[in-house]
RNA sequence: GGCCCCAUAGACUAGUGGUUAGGUCACGGCCCUUUCAAGGCCGUAGCACGGGUUCAAGUCCCGUUGGGGUCACCA
């Protein structure tokens, strides 16, 4: 039997990392496994369900990498699908869902219940009051057929399963083992609405199985709902697929992962400046790692070796100074070509080059590939970068650290005068002008070097001195030197 | 509270009865270095607790504690 796996997301909001690992864990099983990755939108909430939420997920996937096999081909156009199980939209499978209630009814595994949700919180209240288990009365359940016509005239109905209430439902989940639930706690159920749409807990048994979904991988928050869906899958008849439940994913402070810890949303990371294929190989390793804890993979080697065998049982941690050093690593590794791409919008975004991004391409990727070991975040790129674009911006602290010293409007005379006669203004040769300058003042490399550094490009961090100024070239180099002397000379800096 | 799940350093984890308990992030130190990084070397730090089983327990069993999840006409 091939493999099919889904994943499900409501779209009643962004897509939550928790929602992208449980995603990417899909993924990765069923290309691993030479199988299919569906995509599938339960909104069968209609109060909160969103078109705007079904595109926030679909760029998130898309962006991460997560391409499905079937599913939604649009989110404006909710006919137009890939793949021949579709739709893929729960909400236009009402015609489905209706047809095995019916089934169920008849069969005696389900019944339409009159009471309103009013009474029925009245019931949990009560209940949670006297200290009992909330749980449904089962008013409804054994109607005569003569009061079910009378109620049925009267009013609507929603319709519920007929839970059993003796024995037990068990499942053998893979990351888990075998899990045994007690029926008795399992309440009967509503599987429709009164408005007719079905609850997720029926809708998603029937599309698993009409979808021939072989693996239910999902977070296990899903784990107390499954005894209910297996439920379903016995009153149908129908063979159950195998279950995955991965553990959580908190935030530091050992709670649920939620907008207090900082970014939740995939599209949060891409606006940070995160390169998703190191959110995809930072959020494989939160639950799953390989015999030798290798940390760093090649895409094609993660599908390579992920097995849901491998999945933690436990709950684990976010960190972001993590996922950052990851991300740094990522950087180092791409091409400085690809990296600048990757890094344009951002520089764009900066709006110091003023819409010439694009003819200063090989400039920028020149520079780029200078500072390439240092960015964490693309968002670091124009910000370190900057220098050799715009004026000299003088940082307060790094001019009162090195300009503000004695003798230094002399020492950056000599530089000049060091500089003036190079013709080949390079990285060397003005290395060796500085040294000579050192020499003959007979202090310290260092004592000529920090000023040199400031008065170019402002402050006391950034790239390597030299080659800096050998991009820089030998004009902007002499004003910018000239400059600062001028400032300081007049008592502006 | 009922039910369910989980438990190796601050974080992610390897480990399937016999290990000096391994790796990665973070942290500290040293080296390299004009700066910030990166890199190299070294280091601090861990089997929640209590009972069993066994010649031997991080590993198996039970309990305790702690954490998490779930108890909707939400998904």
């Amino acid at each position: 039997m091939s493999v099919r796996v889904r994943f499900a997301p409501s779209p009643t909001g962004f897509l939550h990392i928790g929602g992208a690992r449980t995603a990417l864990f899909n993924w990765l099983f069923a290309r691993h496994m030479k199988g299919q990755f569906i995509l599938r939108i339960e909104d069968t909430d209609e109060v909160r369900s969103t078109t705007e939420s079904v595109k926030a997920i679909f760029d998130g996937l898309r962006w991460m990498g997560l391409d499905w096999d079937e599913g939604p081909a649009s989110e404006t156009d909710t006919e137009d699908c890939q793949g021949d199980y579709g739709p893929y939209y729960q909400i236009q499978r009402a015609e489905l869902y209706k047809k095995y209630i019916s089934e169920l009814i008849a069969q005696g595994r389900a019944y339409p219940c009159y009471c309103t949700p009013e009474e029925v919180q009245k019931m949990r209240d009560k209940a949670l009051a006297e200290k009992r288990t909330p749980k449904y009365d089962g008013t409804c359940r054994n109607l005569t057929t003569a009061q079910r016509e009378a109620r049925s005239a009267v009013g609507s109905s929603s319709v519920r399963f007929k839970s059993p209430v003796e024995g037990v439902t068990q499942f053998n989940d893979i990351i888990h083992g075998p899990l045994t639930f007690e029926n008795a706690q399992i309440e009967d159920f509503v599987i429709q609405k009164t408005s007719g749409i079905p609850t997720y807990n029926f809708a998603c048994v029937i599309d698993d199985h009409e979808m021939c979904i072989s693996h239910v991988i999902r977070g296990d928050d899903h784990m107390s709902n499954t005894p209910r869906q297996i439920l379903v899958y016995q009153a149908l008849g129908w063979l159950m697929p195998q279950f995955a439940h991965l553990s959580m994913i908190m935030g530091s402070d050992g709670t649920r992962l939620s907008k207090r810890h900082g970014a939740t949303s995939v599209q949060e990371y891409e606006t940070a400046g995160f390169l998703p294929e190191a959110v995809r190989n930072y959020l494989a390793l939160l639950g799953w790692a390989t015999e030798d804890s290798q940390q760093l993979f090649k895409p094609e080697k993660l599908i390579e070796k992920f097995s849901l065998e491998r999945c933690g049982k436990s709950p684990c941690t976010f960190d972001p100074v993590k996922l950052e050093w990851m991300n740094g690593e990522y950087i180092r590794n791409i091409q400085s070509a690809d990296l600048t791409s990757r890094a344009m919008p951002y520089i764009q975004k900066a709006g110091f080059l003023e819409g010439k991004e694009e003819e200063r391409h090989s400039e920028i990727e020149t520079v780029v590939a200078l500072e390439q070991e240092k960015f964490k975040l693309l968002t670091d790129v124009p910000d370190r970068i900057k220098i050799f674009f715009t004026d000299v911006e003088y940082d307060a602290e790094s001019v009162e650290k090195t300009l503000k010293k004695p003798d230094v409007i002399d020492i950056l005379k000599d530089v000049i005068y060091e500089f003036e006669p190079i013709n080949i203004f390079n990285a060397e040769f003005t290395e060796r002008a500085c040294k000579e300058a050192a020499k003959k003042r007979d202090v310290k490399n260092g004592a000529i070097y920090h000023p040199v550094r400031v008065s170019v490009s402002g402050r006391t961090q950034g790239p390597s001195l030299f080659h800096m100024l050998e991009i820089l070239g030998k004009e902007k180099v002499l004003s910018r030197i000239n400059s600062t002397i001028e400032k300081l000379t007049q008592g502006l800096l």
